[in-house]
DNA sequence: TTAAAAAATGCAACCGATTGCAAAAAAAAT
DNA sequence: ATTTTTTTTGCAATCGGTTGCATTTTTTAA
């Protein structure tokens, strides 16, 4: 509790009979320095149990090695992953990373950026909350020039540089997908349509049914939390209906998953009576029987490159202003799901 | 990229022609500034857009409001939920964390250890990675008094206080209740038994057997990393056993999970043939068919409680000393897996 | 041997908030 | 009106590392 004396370079410099400036420069390889002495400065500062004070540092060159994530909620297979991606890649380039989740909702996510804001965070790193309708409240950041990185859940309006996966095709080859196997009436369950992501896979959804000469009925089309609850809702509307669907994709595997499960207790054959497709490759889609046609989110490659990109905007290597989109590849995993 | 010119309390005190001991004591509610002068300064810091240092703050405190977390991975369902739990605490309280993962790496741990320590947080939340036999790594921290809380992954030798349920008792549980429902060669699936985690649940696993008079079978329990690859390596090994199990009992869901899958593809019924329990309370668990039966286990609650504690102790509210052990509840959920 | 150039080190002023103690101002008591 | 007490406010040192510029030392050139 009590805080302890700690090394600080004035104790080196009495130590070795040097000054502080010289201690400083040699401890961070200043080319101005003897090589001897700088193994000196080195060795010494081990010896007497030296650390540096990030503090007093941050506050002569004003930066804080520190990167800052928002995200919705941090207990979902995709977003802990990004987040081991981020990780992985900021822990290497020693950035520290500072978390904090908006639970989807706007005004938390405003206050976690003020939070950051004050902490006075290298870059940020953002994914929006499901009803952010604008970027409002990261004005801060903009006005300091601190970097902001969108991930996955982007805004379109935004001119930072924003990653994510092109929803779109994604839910357009796997809608054409289910359109080759056969399907003619596609139900689609979407996310929040204030969302890019949900917004794109219904579009990409439309255009495939559109392509294939198909009628977009709207009353195959639902919106949701896509929750396990939303998902057996879907079940329960499904078998209300007289005309049924021959197929579901939903913008989730959680949603499809809990949906199909409905549907199994209910008679319904998968994928004989009803194919299903989802969305993520989340471990679930393995397991569920017949196991889930997805797409494969690249979630822990987008948190390295969301982070490596900021980085090397950071120090200086790589412009972040220039780059608005980066699109990763994502990919169609055609399982027993949707298998004539 | 340039750093910004950023306002002081220098500048308000010139703005308001008062002191910079004023301002500071007037921004944090000093009993003996005037309200009025408080209410002015507050005014001022708002019309100039101030914002407080926190590394000049830091400096002169020694205090950086932050709290580091090592964990093993952060992409698995439980982890992310204890991490959400810390978080919500965390950012109540005003504190920042500051997430490192070990990816079940002694080295790698000692390694972030070391980095949070430089980076001076003020306590430290530690679930241990797999194969870590001794904390020495961590004794930067109890020599500057830093408070550490150890949970789930716990050490025993340890004496900082540790957080986690009781797996003895929650492995003896779940064994006891496939005994009673008519298991007689019980199999277990292990993690690392370095881990308390894992031996425990073992020990709890023996205890049951013994108590209800049945005898270990030696090669009816297998160590494994509890990966999904592990799952459908039991069950392959099952299906080369002459003398079948009755029960599968593995210390987590996947394996559990990746194990019946397996055995239901070579026309094992389940739980027929063969009834299975797993640990956690994972997702999967309620999507595999059958539903897994399982242990609940309080993900969200012990971050929480982690978190709780920790920022008490800072705050000089409870000490932690005192305390050695939490033992949270934990609950047997009885699904389809396992019911006769 | 001396002058010029290059390398190594030191000086001292920051960065911005905090806080013990002293001083000033305001309020209360005499 | 004067003294005592209580409130407010200010002074100035401090936290520890960084960095432009000056100074010293060493090396090279003349």
């Amino acid at each position: 509790m009590a805080p302890e004396k700690e090394v600080t370079i004035y104790d080196i410099a009495r130590y070795l009979n040097l000054s502080a400036a010289t201690i400083s420069r040699g401890l961070k390889d200043h080319p101005a320095i003897n090589k001897k002495t700088k193994k000196k400065i080195i060795e010494a500062a081990k010896t007497l149990g030296y650390r540096s004070n990030m503090f007093a540092s941050n506050l002569r060159t004003r930066q804080t090695k520190t990167i800052g994530v928002i995200i919705p909620r941090l207990n979902s297979y995709f977003m802990s992953t990004v987040i081991a991606g981020i990780e992985s890649i900021a822990n290497e380039e020693g950035y520290n990373l500072i978390i904090s989740q908006s639970l989807e909702s706007t005004e938390k996510e405003a206050a976690n950026a003020i939070t950051m804001f004050n902490s006075r965070v290298d870059g940020v790193l953002v994914s929006l909350a499901s009803d952010t309708n604008n970027v409002n409240h990261f004005n801060a950041f903009l006005q300091k020039k601190i970097p902001i990185i969108y991930f996955d859940r982007t805004m379109a309006t935004s001119d930072c540089m924003s990653i994510s996966i092109d929803n779109f095709k994604a839910a357009f080859e796997i809608t054409t997908h289910l359109i080759e196997q056969g399907c003619k009436r596609i139900m689609h369950l979407g996310g929040n349509i204030t969302r890019n992501v949900y917004a794109d896979r219904l579009a990409g959804y439309k255009a495939a049914l559109k392509k294939a000469g198909l009628p977009v009925h709207e009353n195959l089309i639902r919106f949701s939390n896509l929750s396990d609850e939303a998902g057996t809702e879907a079940g329960k509307y499904i078998c209300s209906l007289t005309q049924k669907p021959d197929a579901v994709f939903a913008a989730n595997d959680t949603c499809a998953t809990y949906c199909m499960l409905y549907l199994k207790q209910h008679g319904y054959k998968i994928p004989t009576d009803i194919m299903f497709a989802g969305f993520n490759n989340d471990p679930i889609s393995k397991v569920v029987e017949p196991n889930l046609t997805t797409i494969n989110y690249p979630g822990y490659v987008m948190g390295q490159i969301a982070a490596t990109n900021l980085i090397n905007h950071l120090k200086g290597i790589a412009d972040i202003g220039t780059t608005n989109i980066v699109i990763l590849r994502s990919e169609l995993i055609v399982r027993a799901s949707s298998k004539k």
